[in-house]
DNA sequence: TGCCAGGCCGGGT
DNA sequence: ACCCGGCATGGC
């Protein structure tokens, strides 16, 4: 599919979404730092899950920067235990604080005042953080505009035939840079909309085509 | 009761 | 450049 045609398909496609769920509300979450904790601890995990680990993390008041740097590995591990994977989350976790306090003196809002570029490829050299958790904390936690790819929207677009089976996360996250305008409310609600199709309609499990609103 | 969930890394080919 | 096993809890 070429580009007019693309970028056609994909504002349709979003307002055909917006239509059937409206407003997502996104991400679950108030504070940069618990935006970036939930990007880590969703890893491959569901959200619920998630949310229990982050309730402890409050519980515990360690949900901040500084509080979470000066707690133990093992502590952190216990208090996201049912986030799973909860020994290599908390080593994620606490790269990304090492990361954050050595060059950034622990301070998100100087963190995310670099060039999104440059804190892209910055961010992807923190041990835990792959391309979907980088484009999170970027576009929910510091608003900047990237477009945020993950299973539902690979699998989505798929199964629609919008792209092929095989396509990899820049093709597809080119995909959107390239046919959509460049802004942050835009990007944040579109992936939003597909996680929530995805979990409402297209389960790997328990797939509902039938009723599917993209249909 | 097995399979899956808002990935990523490290080692092998 | 891919491909694969490992990581782990909780819900349906």
């Amino acid at each position: 599919m070429k580009g007019s045609g693309l970028s056609n398909t994909l504002k349709k496609t979003y307002k055909k979404l917006f239509k059937a769920f409206s407003r997502q509300y996104w991400w679950p979450g108030r504070t940069q730092f618990e935006i970036i904790v939930g990007a880590i601890l969703t890893q491959n995990t569901a959200w619920t899950n998630v949310e229990k680990a982050i309730k402890n993390l409050k519980k515990a008041k360690v949900l901040y920067p500084r509080k979470m740097h000066d707690l133990s590995e093992r502590e952190l591990a216990k208090l996201i235990r049912p986030a799973g994977y909860f020994n290599i989350k908390a080593k994620r976790l606490k790269h990304f604080l090492n990361y954050l306090f050595d060059k950034y003196s622990g301070r998100l809002d100087k963190l995310f005042k670099k060039r999104t570029d440059k804190l892209r490829r910055e961010l992807l050299l923190v041990n835990g953080v792959g391309m979907e958790t980088a484009d999170s904390i970027l576009l929910y936690a510091g608003s900047h505009p990237i477009f945020v790819v993950d299973t539902y929207t690979k699998r989505i677009l798929s199964r629609h035939m919008i792209i092929s089976e095989d396509a990899n996360y820049d093709e597809i996250q080119d995909i959107f840079m390239k046919n959509l305008p460049h802004d942050v409310k835009i990007f944040n609600e579109y992936h939003a909309l597909f996680v929530k199709l995805g979990k409402d309609f297209c389960r790997n499990r328990k797939p509902l085509c039938s009723k599917c609103p993209m249909m």
